[in-house]
Formats: C-alpha cells, sequence, structure tokens
RNA sequence: GCCCAUGUAGCUCAGUAGGAUAGAGCGCCGGUUUCCUAAACCGGAGGUCGCAGGUUCGAAUCCUGCCAUGGGUACCA
C-alpha cells in the first residue's frame, strides 16, 4: 500500500513539474484516526521548495491522482498541507486473503536469500553461572536471530569463549582451594579467587571421580578442566531452559594453535602498525583514526583481549558472511571500535560487521533495586529467574526495551500472572481467539467463502488495518534489529483484537456475519503467532 | 578530562531518517457482565517531553551549551 501511495504521489508531483524521489516522500500513520490511515507531507515539502501555498499544491496534488474506490476509499487536504489518505474496503479484504493463504509466512520476506549471516551472543567465559546480564544478551541474540530467519538469511548462531587466560586460571586455583579444603589438607583461599557455592560442588564432583590422587599437583590444570566442562554443561542447560541453541562454540584457543594470532601480528609488523615499546607490542591505532594507540600484547607475551579479538573477527570474516552480527554489553563500547579498525587495517571489509550494542539489567523487587556483586556471587543467576516466572514471560521482559535503554526488570510485575503482565495479555488474546474457532467448529461454522465487505465496524476496521502493517513491522525489525518494536506492536493488535471482541460476537446465527469474522478471528491468531515466534514465545490454545 | 547511552504522566516505558491535539501499561477515581474465556472493555484526573539557546512553515525528534544518571576510558575480558 505505501508503494502504491508513494509511486502515485511521485507521478502526480512530476505532472506538476516536480521530480521528488519517492524515497523523500514522508507517508505516516497518523496518530488521529480522523485524518485516515496514511498520511503524506508532499504537499508541504514541494510549498517549501516552490513557495506556493501547502494547501494549493495538496489540492493539485490530490486531482491528480486517482485510485480505485474499493482500494482508496478518500483523499482529503488538511491544513496545513497534508493529503489523508483513507483505506478502502477492497483493501482490507485483500489483507485478510492474503494472510488466510500465507498462513505462517504471512509476513516473511526473501530479502536474505542466499545471504548468509553470523550472530554471534552470550559469549561468556565459562567461569560461572549466567547472570540476568547475559540472559538479556542471550534473548536478544536468539531473537535477532528469528527475525533474520524470517527474512529468508541462513542463520548461524555463535558463541565465542575464552578458556585460556587469568581468570580461568584463577578458577582452577579456586577449586583446587576447595578440593584441599575438603580432603583436609592445608591450603588457603587465592587472591582475587571465585567466590560461589558452585565452585565447591565442582570440587565434590573432582573427589567423586578421582580421589585424592590430585592433591600434590602443581598444575592447574586438572581443576580447570573440570571448572570448565561442569560451567559449560551448567550455561548450555540454562541456555536450553530458555529455547536457546547455539549452532557453533568457538573457542579463542584454537586462534593460537592455528597460528592465527601470530599472523595477524606478523602482517600488523609488517604494514607498520605495530612496534615494540616497553616491552610490550602496540598496536598503532592513532594510524587508523583512533584516539591512542593500545597494546595488543603484553610484556609477559600475553596478548591483550584485542588481538585475539581482530583474528577472531577476521576468521569470520573469511568465513564468507555476508553479515556479522555481535552482541555486546554496554561495558565493550570502548573496545570494539579498535577491533573493527584493526580488521579493516587488514584489508576486509568492517562495514560486513554489525554491533548491536544493548544497555545493562537491573532487577527490582518490592519497588526496590537488588543490589548484585559477580566477585562475591551474590547475584540472581539466569537459571533462577527462569524457574521463577517462566521461559515466556523472562523472554519478554528481556525484550521489551529499547536496546539502548537500560532494563529494569520488574519481578513484581513478572510474577503475576494476570493480564496485568502484557505477556499474558497477548497470550490471552490468542488463546480467546483459539476458544472461538473450537465453538465454530463444534457448530460447524466455516470461513470459506466470507464476505469481508461485512466487516466494516471501526472495530473490524482497525483491527485489520493492523493486521496489514505486519510485513512493515516485519522490515522495520530486520532493518533496525530492534525487538522491542515488536512487543509494541503485538501489545497494540492485542487490544484491538479485544476491542473488537468485546462489541462484537464472532460466533452467532447468522452465517454470513460468523464467516467473516471468524475469517478475521484466524487471520488476526496468525499474525500474533507469527509473531510471538519471532520473540520465541509461546501462543497457547488455552489458559 | 574525554567517549557512548539515557533523561517524556506518581511508577515502568513507547514515540526520535522533523509533522496535525505527545501515547501505553501500572497506580488513582468512576462505569460496563442474562451474551464466544471479565486474564476483558469504556470513561476521567494526571505533562514547562532534564534546562537554556538555535535551525524552519513546523522540534520530544536535528544543532550548540549546560545539568543529572549508568557504562567505558588498563600491559583485565
Amino acid at each position: 500500500m505505501r508503494e502504491l501511495l508513494s509511486k502515485a504521489l511521485s507521478e502526480a508531483a512530476a505532472k506538476l513539474g516536480y521530480k521528488i524521489p519517492s524515497s523523500e516522500i514522508g507517508l505516516e500513520k497518523p496518530k488521529n484516526r480522523s485524518h485516515g490511515d496514511l498520511s503524506s507531507n508532499l504537499a508541504l515539502l514541494i510549498a517549501g521548495k516552490s513557495k506556493q501555498k501547502p494547501l494549493d499544491v495538496a489540492n493539485k496534488l490530490k486531482d491528480n491522482i486517482s485510485f480505485d474506490e474499493k482500494i482508496v476509499e478518500k483523499i482529503e487536504v488538511a491544513p496545513p498541507g497534508f493529503l489523508n489518505f483513507t483505506y478502502g474496503s477492497g483493501y482490507r479484504a485483500e489483507v485478510i486473503e492474503t494472510i488466510i493463504s500465507e498462513k505462517s509466512d504471512y509476513g516473511r520476506s526473501s530479502v536474505g536469500e542466499n545471504k548468509t549471516v553470523n550472530v554471534e551472543f552470550v559469549s561468556a567465559n565459562p567461569t560461572g553461572p549466567l547472570n540476568i546480564g547475559h540472559g538479556r544478551n542471550a534473548v536478544i541474540g536468539d531473537c535477532v536471530a528469528r527475525i533474520l530467519e524470517f527474512n529468508d538469511f541462513d542463520v548461524t548462531r555463535e558463541y565465542y569463549f575464552n578458556n585460556a587466560g587469568r581468570q580461568m586460571r584463577l578458577l582452577g586455583e579456586t577449586v583446587r582451594y576447595h578440593y584441599l579444603t575438603k580432603l583436609e589438607k592445608k591450603t588457603s583461599f587465592p587472591v582475587d579467587g571465585y567466590e560461589g557455592e558452585y565452585l565447591a560442588e565442582i570440587a565434590e564432583q573432582l573427589i567423586e571421580e578421582k580421589g585424592d590422587t590430585l592433591v600434590d599437583s602443581e598444575d592447574v590444570t586438572p581443576f580447570k578442566e573440570i571448572a570448565e566442562r561442569v560451567v559449560f554443561e551448567d550455561i548450555k542447560l540454562t541456555l536450553a531452559n530458555i529455547g536457546i541453541r547455539m549452532d557453533k562454540y568457538f573457542n579463542e584457543d584454537d586462534l593460537y594453535n592455528s597460528g592465527a594470532i601470530e599472523s595477524v601480528l606478523k602482517r600488523f609488523y609488517e604494514k607498520g602498525l605495530a612496534y615494540d615499546k616497553d616491552g610490550a607490542v602496540w598496536l598503532r591505532l592513532t594510524e587508523l583514526g583512533m584516539g591512542e594507540d593500545r597494546v595488543i600484547k603484553k610484556s609477559s607475551g600475553e596478548p591483550t583481549y584485542r588481538l585475539p579479538d581482530i583474528a577472531y573477527h577476521e576468521d569470520k570474516l573469511n568465513r564468507n558472511y555476508d553479515l556479522i552480527i555481535d552482541i555486546l554489553g554496554a561495558d565493550h563500547h570502548a573496545s570494539f571500535p579498535d577491533v573493527v579498525a584493526g580488521v579493516k587495517a587488514l584489508g576486509y571489509d568492517a562495514e560486513k560487521i554489525n554491533i548491536l550494542l544493548h544497555q545493562f539489567v537491573t532487577l527490582t523487587k518490592d519497588g526496590k533495586k537488588i543490589k548484585m556483586s559477580t566477585r562475591k556471587a551474590n547475584y540472581v543467576t539466569l537459571d533462577e529467574l527462569q524457574t521463577e516466572v517462566g521461559e515466556d514471560v523472562l523472554r519478554y521482559f528481556f525484550l521489551m526495551r529499547s536496546v539502548n535503554s537500560h532494563l529494569n526488570f520488574e519481578m513484581d510485575l513478572a510474577k503475576k500472572e494476570t493480564d496485568e503482565n502484557p505477556v499474558y495479555y497477548i497470550q490471552y488474546a490468542h488463546a480467546r481467539i483459539s476458544s472461538i474457532i473450537r465453538l465454530a467448529a463444534e457448530r460447524d461454522e466455516n470461513y470459506d467463502k466470507p464476505d469481508l465487505s461485512l466487516l466494516n465496524s471501526d472495530e473490524e476496521k482497525a483491527l485489520i488495518t493492523f493486521l496489514g502493517e505486519f510485513p512493515e513491522m516485519v522490515e522495520k525489525l530486520r532493518s533496525m534489529l530492534q525487538p522491542h518494536l515488536l512487543t509494541v506492536f503485538l501489545s497494540e493488535l492485542a487490544t484491538l483484537f479485544s476491542r473488537f471482541y468485546t462489541e462484537h460476537k464472532v460466533v452467532s446465527d447468522d452465517h454470513e456475519i460468523t464467516a467473516s469474522r471468524l475469517a478475521l478471528c484466524v487471520t488476526t491468531a496468525a499474525v500474533i503467532r507469527n509473531g510471538l515466534g519471532l520473540l520465541g514465545i509461546s501462543a497457547p490454545e488455552s489458559m
């Protein structure tokens, strides 16, 4: 519809002697329903350029546009110079027919056809259970992946982790501490060691598996290995509990083993972008337009995160994805520009790399913030949260705010099993429709050949027009990668349906009206299902 | 100091490639049920869109400055 109108407007402008590309023509949904279904500012644009009165221009444009009455019922000129279009019944019938024939494919697009995309998310190192911050990252990443799949992209969900560095060593040392303590050997808690009961449990498991054979082990490796194994199993289980399955786990270690790290370093030297200073190797980021040079290899010989991150992104680029998306928390905002600059300097098309930064999460209970400290391990784990509120609520709450905004996870609201909880409100609309369809089936009512022109009340028109906007919503989601837009869309859809439901009886003695309203119910349910599916949330048949 | 994000109703937040009278949910006040799920619907009160300038036919939206909050600014990741 948008295309149709902007094309018509562009042609009308051309007849008046103005060349306005259709991309510049504003066409939007007016806030006030009395202003029609779509509104254009074209006359205001032309008037601005040509110093004519906007209203005159608008009237001239109107005279140069014509539509089938069934598609566009009326075109009105409104001050200061808007052109307001109101859809006709034929358009609405088309929306319903399209949804009925496309069902679960309604809204799909093929823009990603034959294109591959890598979405990297979670990427928590296996040092402990996932927390609620990881939860937001995980759910956003999975939702982005679903959105891209719906647009026909071939998606790889990838998890990048590091089991080498200092943090993992400390983890191993902490396990050793618990191991020795439980065997009543003399030991002391490692400096900066990990607090958290799960490490004592891991030590117990180690005793079961190996007895006391490791008491004299100088090497921390066995402790580290079991810690990593157990923690990773736990992480995978947590992800499975919220409906997330990764396609690939990428170990940073492989970048050392394959020589990728050395290779990157060598090429930086060759390009004169790396230099030695104070025993460390520095990357000449100032040459690449960044503020300061940074260390990429410490004087201890260990690389800083920048070097493996660059090598990792090179690896992803070499795997020939058309698009690479990183879902990162706000604490990474300072580091990724260096990584992107580094990759670019190696001659890659860094435009393919898309960073989606999300802000932090706070948890509130009884209106108060719950304080969390990772080091002291008194944080709420993602698993605990999932157990308390369930997968659907968890996913919805993590997705309901713009990724740019801090997310306040309200426990009190999340735990409410009433319509105050927006997830249930949407699911309830779906369950209610299912119930109506069941009743219709019992009474042998069908919607094989509905007379869709009967759907002409305000509630019905508003609902159908909104259903027709779903494909645009999907396109917006794909281009903006902002899942919360969909949660807003679905709440509004559920509201429009509830209004329709309150005013109009679906299954009645009038078979004609029953058929047409049944068609509307079926299509509404289909859009709710498709939308919830993109969020990874279930659409129950009854509640 | 510098960089990023945020600041909209009592609370939590939408709306920001400029558009018409700034919205939703919760909370508050009031109303609706012989009828397909009342887990619903309707109405009301509630706003200097952080502050001050600027750009223009038009600014919550763009620009500048300031204030506030969170995050970052390591030879931690």
